[in-house]
DNA sequence: CTGTTAGCGCTTTCAA
DNA sequence: TTGAAAGCGCTAACAG
C-alpha cells in the first residue's frame, strides 16, 4: 500500500475503503506507528492545532482562562497546545502578577527585577528567553492563536502567516492591533462596587493601585469615574499588585483625618494588605474600615482573609476567547465534520449554562481603544484577506462576590 | 549560492568564508529571513532544544521551579520549550495541587472532577486533552526532557526516543522509571519543623494531612517517623491538600481534649485552615495552638497570615534538575561551542551562591524507592545505550521559615 | 478508491 | 570552501 493512502486513512477514514482502513490502522498500531506531528505541519501548511500561549506562567488568572479556552477547543474537536513566556518586564516595573509581587523574601530565588534574560549569543541586545518558544510555535504554523495576557514583544507574533487569526484574552491588545481582546468589563466591575458600598451606607471610599501596569491604571481610572459620576471625593493611595504595596497604602489610608470608611483595592492581594494594615492600626475589620478589591482569587476565599471581590470570571472569558477564534477559523458557523459537537459539548461542561453565555456581553469598548474602532463592515468582508469576524473587544460583565470584609 | 551553504552559515559560520558569510547573514536579516524550526528538527533528527514539561499549569510551585530550570539552560545556552499538560486525575482524587482545592466556590468554574477530558474521536476511551500537546512534544524531539511534577501517562514520554534524557523535578519519578528526579527532602523538613517545635517546648504535635496524593502521603510518613523516633505522642487528623479540608481537620482538633499544643500542616493551605478553626474556637494564635507548615507559598508570607514553613527551594530544585539534564547530555562536562559560559551564567544568576549548589545534597533515598536503586555502575557504563549519570534521586535540603505562627 | 508524483524547508553526505 | 543531490515523514494534487 502507498503512503499517500495511509496518509489518508489517517486524515479522512471515510474516503478509504473499509478493508483498507482496517489493515492499515490494525498495522499502524501493531507496528506503533503514530503520524509525525512535524512532519504533517511541515508537509500541509499550517497544522491542524490551535496555539496557546501563555505570557506569564505565574498568574493563577492565565491558567484558569486557558482551561477553560482548552475545554472550549477541545469540545469543537481542535486541539490546543500551550506554550508559555515569561513576561520580560521593563526595567523596575512591578509584576502585574498578583503572585510574584508577594514572594515569601525568604525563598532561594535568585530572579533579578528584570526577568529573565540572557546575554544575546547571537544578536548584540538582550532577548526575551522565550524567543526560542515563539519562534518554534510560529514554525509550527499554529491556526489560530490565543494569546493570555500581555506579550511583551509583539513583533514575535508578526512573524505569523499574516492571515492567522489572533485573540487576546485577558489582555488589552497591543498598540494598533487588528485582534479583538476579550477580557472582564472593569468599569462594570468599579460600579458593582460602588453600588455595594453605597447601599451599606459608605461615603469616603477610597482606593488603593494605579501602579504596576495597564491593569492597575484602568483600575484607577474606573474608580476615578464612578467617584465623580456620584459626586463623591476621589481618594487614591498608590499601589501595584502586590500585598507589601497595599500594606504601605493601607497604612497611609489609616491614618488620615477623615479617614475612608471603605477601601477599593486594585486586586486582592493588595486588598489584604490593606487589612493587614488597618488590622496593625488597631481598625477593626469591617466595622472600621470596609475592605473591598478586584479578581476573586482563591486568596479571597480563604476563611481567614473573607475577602468581598468581583469575580473576572476567568472562564467566561476563556471560553469566550476562544469562541471568538473558532468563529474567526470557521465564519460559517458550524458543520464541518467529526465528532458530534453537542454531545461532546454538554460532557465537558456539564452544568455551566452554556446556552446563555453569550447574552451577558456589555457593548463594544467604541472609543476607549484603537483597536475597537475597526470599520464594522470587516464583519462580514469576505473579500478581504482576514475574514475576521469583527476586531471589536469583548467585554465580559464581572460578578460581584460578597464575603465578610465589606 | 547553495541552501546547503546558507544552512552551514547558520549552523556553523566558523566553516564558511567571511565573505560569504557576511553576505548570507546580511542578505538573511534584510529578507526577513529565520530558519524554521519545524523544517530543521524533522531534516537533522533531534532538535537543539530542551523541553521542558509542565504536569500542571496551576501549581505555582511548578512555575518557580521552571523558571529556574529555564535561566539555567539558558546560562549554558541550551533552549527550553515549556508544555503544559493537564494532569489526569483519577476521578474522585483529590489534585495536588496546593490552589485549586482552595478555590473559591462561586466562579464560574464548569470543571468536572476528571479535569479535561474528552471523549475521543478517534479511540474508544477518554483521554487526555493533552495528549496531543505531549506527541507535538515528543515529534519535535528534544534533546532531553524535563517533566515537572507528576505526568500522568508515562507511556506518553515513552514514545521519546529511547536515548532521550529525561529527568523529574519536584516528583517522585514513575514506578520503576529509570530517569533520576530532583525534588525537596520532606523528611528533612519534618525533622526541622519537629527540632524548631520541641525547641519551644512543644510535646503534642498534631499532623495534619495524609490524604490526596502522594506527596500527601509521604509527608504522613515523615510525620510518622519523627514522632516515633522522638518517642511523641502521633496524632493524625486527615487532610488533602485544601484550605477546608484543613479546616475541617483543624476543627476536629481543637475539639480534643488533650489538646495538640502545635499542629503541623501538609501544607500552607491546608495550615491556614486549620488557623481558621482555631480561631473560630476561640483559641489564640500562636499562644493555644501553633500551626506550622509545608512549601513556603506566598501564602505563608501574608501579614495577615505569617506562617511558619518549610521552604522547598524550588528554585534550587529547578536549578538542580536543570544541571541534572545537561550533565546528562554532556557527560564530559563542558567545553563545546558557542558562548563563554561562565560569564552568562553570572550574568544570569549573580548573587544565587552557584558554587556551593552542589554541597547541600542529602544522600540518595536507597531503598525508599525503586528507581532510586538502580545499579550504581550505570553512572559510568558508557557501553549503556543510554550513558545517563546516576539514575539516583536528588534530594534537595529544604530551609526553616520562621514566622509568628509557630 | 488507489497509487504516483511532487514537494514543505531544512540538513547532510559527497564530489568538485 | 562550495555546489548538487538525496532525503527527514508527511500531504496534496493528480492520474489510473
Amino acid at each position: 500500500m502507498s503512503t499517500g493512502l495511509v496518509s489518508l486513512a489517517f486524515k479522512d477514514p471515510a474516503r478509504v475503503s473499509a478493508v483498507r482502513r482496517a489493515r492499515i490502522l490494525d498495522a499502524a498500531d501493531r507496528l506503533g506507528y503514530r503520524p509525525n506531528f512535524v512532519a504533517r505541519s511541515l508537509a500541509a501548511d499550517g497544522s491542524s492545532f490551535i496555539g496557546i500561549l501563555l505570557s506569564d506562567l505565574h498568574n493563577p488568572l492565565f491558567a484558569e482562562i486557558a482551561d477553560a479556552a482548552r475545554q472550549e477547543f477541545d469540545a469543537h474537536g481542535s486541539y490546543a497546545l500551550i506554550a508559555s513566556a515569561t513576561k520580560a518586564r521593563p526595567e523596575g516595573r512591578a509584576p502585574e502578577n498578583p503572585e510574584e509581587g508577594g514572594q515569601a523574601g525568604s525563598g532561594a530565588s535568585a530572579r533579578g527585577p528584570g526577568g529573565l534574560r540572557v546575554p544575546g549569543a547571537t544578536g548584540g541586545a538582550d532577548r526575551i528567553a522565550d524567543e526560542q518558544v515563539i519562534a518554534m510555535f510560529r514554525d509550527l504554523r499554529p491556526r489560530g492563536v490565543l494569546v493570555i495576557g500581555t506579550i511583551a514583544d509583539t513583533a514575535l507574533l508578526s512573524g505569523l502567516p499574516s492571515a492567522t487569526p489572533v485573540v487576546y484574552a485577558s489582555a488589552v491588545s497591543p498598540e494598533g492591533s487588528a485582534h479583538p481582546s476579550v477580557r472582564a468589563d472593569d468599569d462594570a466591575g468599579m460600579a458593582l462596587l460602588f453600588d455595594h458600598l453605597t447601599g451599606r451606607g459608605h461615603q469616603r471610599i477610597a482606593f488603593v493601585g494605579g501602579a504596576g501596569g495597564e491593569v492597575s491604571r484602568l483600575r484607577l481610572e474606573a474608580y476615578l469615574a464612578q467617584a465623580e459620576a456620584r459626586g463623591m471625593p476621589a481618594l487614591v493611595a498608590r499601589a501595584d499588585f502586590s500585598e507589601q504595596s497595599g500594606y504601605r497604602a493601607g497604612a497611609e489610608l489609616a491614618g488620615l483625618d477623615p479617614r475612608p470608611t471603605a477601601v477599593i483595592a486594585v486586586n486582592d492581594l493588595a486588598g489584604i494588605g490593606v487589612q493587614a494594615a488597618a488590622e496593625q492600626a488597631g481598625l477593626r475589620l469591617p466595622a472600621d474600615l470596609a475592605v473591598a478589591a478586584f479578581d476573586n482569587t482563591y486568596l479571597a476565599g480563604l476563611h481567614r482573609i473573607s475577602l468581598t471581590t468581583i469575580d473576572p470570571r476567568n472562564a467566561e472569558v476563556g471560553r469566550r476567547a476562544a469562541s471568538r477564534l473558532l468563529l474567526a477559523l470557521d465564519p460559517d458557523g458550524a458543520r464541518h465534520a467529526g465528532l458530534p459537537r453537542d454531545g461532546a459539548r454538554n460532557a465537558s461542561a456539564p452544568g455551566a449554562g452554556d446556552s446563555d453565555a453569550l447574552r451577558d456581553v456589555s457593548s463594544p469598548i467604541g472609543e476607549s481603544r484603537g483597536a475597537a474602532s475597526a470599520p464594522r463592515s470587516a464583519r462580514f468582508g469576505g473579500a478581504h484577506a482576514v475574514a475576521s469576524p469583527g476586531t471589536e473587544d469583548v467585554l465580559v460583565r464581572p460578578e460581584l462576590i460578597v464575603r465578610d470584609s465589606a
